[in-house]
DNA sequence: TATCTTTGTTTCATATATAAACCATAAACA
DNA sequence: TGTTTATGGTTTATATATGAAACAAAGATA
């Protein structure tokens, strides 16, 4: 059972949110492209792609990203091919990290 | 009531967010750190972080954000003050859009 | 080898995000 | 001006994401 939730949030999460959801806005504008009209290509309701704009936390990062993607904001900066390169990459340098971590020697017995 | 639910996701959505996931876990595990240790830290349960770095499309946008600070991974490339900076920028543009956005004049008389 | 830890899944109860329907205000155009 | 549309808030019912716990398997250390 999920305990009752009230999340904290750092400075730049929320702010990071924010400017997405700001950039989002104005990229909509820009395509003079309405809320219902993107929200019915999203497959959303308004309310949500109103929300998303004004940076709400807690909505699915992929209904955001798809929204995104429709008005044309870029969330890493790259296409979609060097997406993918970058996908190999951190493939291939998740391989050479160790699958697990420990932390220290597991019982300490120099106490003197 | 919602709709029973089934959303499309475009190709770039996913990777975008299965890229992310891998960033994710790749500075984790560069930092050392436990599953467990980012979750506690983040304020959530070791299950959703797991899904988070496998990209999982339905988490909190905000959860995700908070995480990818937490290990270091900059979402938009730039510093604190940066971002505040484009926020700034990004609403001064707005303040010179229209309002809100109309389509095509309402009523069209010229068929003939 | 054996032991401890981390990770990967699963199931389940419930807190909550969402869709849909409203209404009110504001903005755009004639 | 008046009319139409877009936007911004609600409210409510429900689909679902989440936390917790349990389990198994794999990895790390001695």
């Amino acid at each position: 059972m999920p305990k009752s939730i009230t999340r904290t949030y750092s400075r730049y999460t929320r702010e990071a949110c924010s400017l997405l959801g700001g950039l989002i806005r104005a990229a909509r504008k820009e395509h003079k492209l309405t809320v219902q009209e993107v929200a019915d290509r999203a497959g959303v309701s308004r309310g949500l792609l109103q929300r998303i704009e004004k940076g709400d936390l807690k909505c699915e990062i992929g209904v955001v990203f798809e929204v995104a993607t429709i008005v044309g904001v870029k969330l890493f900066d790259t296409d979609e091919s060097t997406l993918r390169k970058h996908i190999r990459q951190t493939e291939d340098k998740l391989a050479l990290l160790p699958k697990s971590v420990r932390k220290k020697p597991r019982v300490v017995h120099d106490e003197f």
